[in-house]
DNA sequence: CGTAGAGTTGATTGCGTTCAACTTCAGTGG
DNA sequence: CCACTGAAGTTGAACGCAATCAACTCTACG
């Protein structure tokens, strides 16, 4: 199932715009599809680092282990992410991912990768500044771990899954892709916490929450 | 004060073993030194990316200041480390960089760097690890800060920076390069609580603490 | 209808925060 | 050399957020 071109499969995809496959460097690279259900691994922590993979569909988590036995989720995966990015280093990926979802995934291979890589200095570039922006990205997430407070946590969580679904839009809420303990994890609460905070905002107006349906009311900054 | 080859400096430097100056992909690229004093910054937050830093002699702290006029530290930097890797993804730094005792730094402009990008599928290579490396010890810093309690943090937190501070060891004991402000905040608790655990490692009989000069006694993984 | 997993609610405990006062230390000038 | 000053660090007392344990409800699914 391999192509040297964007895949059929983007034609009808709600995620191209900032899909790194699509418009980015990775567009003219071999790939394959794969099609993981619920509760699959893409890889495991300290297994070798054979391919990088690219979500079209569906929803990831990514965890560290940390030693102690206890699992910590790092980040969520969505449309248009890339995900493999913590095995550069090492020979060997660094983080678990779990599929959440029925998903679709580009895989291309670590050997097609790096001869791509050495011909091509955009590519290089490429993963440079996606590399940088992960980066970023996740030191922002977490450094607000500890200077915010649990609620302005869960508003802001929630504000951004909701960015993430915002291509499927059905009357204003959207569906969460996970389920409240790895939304406790993430946050670095407990799940009875996670509960009463849901409660709280939905009795302060500001969320609709049915199970892992959504609606986002009245979040503004100054409740942050 | 350009050099084309590694400069003279590096001779006597005890830190070049894990230097990615001294025998990375950097090595070859020119640049220049700076002498940074206590307090000065070597760039702020959402400046113009122009050079990238290599860390010789000394210490400097990153902090995220995310909106609400707080600011987080993310990460301290040593002796070998590269600064400046968050400004790939976008054409500014994502952090402010502030020295904390006298320096040396190299520094290599962008313009350099980038000519040598495009020409060294090696550089790049080196580079999208180093940046996959630093995505890795990030995380598993600041997981740490919300699996384990705020004694275990601390104790992980001065063994790594015993491991810092390792080559210049004098009579088992070392210095912190930061206040006791800077610490609380990286490791996301109060002033008041450090101190309150630091007398407490210490009563343990695990630490010794005057000031700044720590000296770890006991500390084993049984502990954390 | 029954079961298992997911999610909620309640009661209790404790860790860490906050506020305030105190101590220690380094630097400065008389 | 000592006194003054401000920053850095420590100690104490009271409060509160979130964790924990336990019981309960809800939902999906056979």
């Amino acid at each position: 199932m391999n192509s040297d071109k964007p895949i059929d499969i983007c034609k009808h995809c709600p995620y191209t715009h900032s899909c790194k496959v699509h418009n980015g460097v990775l567009s003219k690279l071999p790939k394959t599809i794969v099609c993981p259900e619920k509760g699959d691994h893409l890889f495991k922590s300290e297994e070798a680092f054979t391919a990088l993979y690219v979500l079209c569909q569906g929803s990831a988590k990514a965890t560290l282990s940390d030693g102690t036995s206890m699992e910590k989720i790092v980040q969520f995966y969505h449309p248009g992410d890339m995900i493999g990015l913590c095995a550069f280093g090492n020979e060997s990926y660094q983080e678990s991912v779990e599929i959440l979802s029925y998903s679709r995934v580009f895989k291309i291979e670590r050997a097609t990768f790096e001869n791509a890589l050495a011909e091509s200095s955009a590519l290089a570039n490429g993963m440079i500044s996606l590399l940088s922006e992960n980066l970023v990205r996740r030191q922002r997430n977490h450094s607000s771990n500890t200077l915010l407070e649990a609620e302005s946590r869960l508003i802001r969580f929630l504000q951004d899954q909701q960015v993430w679904s915002a291509s499927t839009p059905s009357k204003g809420s959207f569906e969460l892709c996970m389920s409240r303990v790895d939304i406790a994890n993430y946050l670095g609460i407990a799940v009875e916490t996670l509960s009463r905070l849901m409660k709280k905002l939905t009795q302060k107006g500001l969320i609709e929450a049915q199970n892992r349906r959504i609606a986002i009311r009245n979040l503004d900054f100054s409740s942050m």
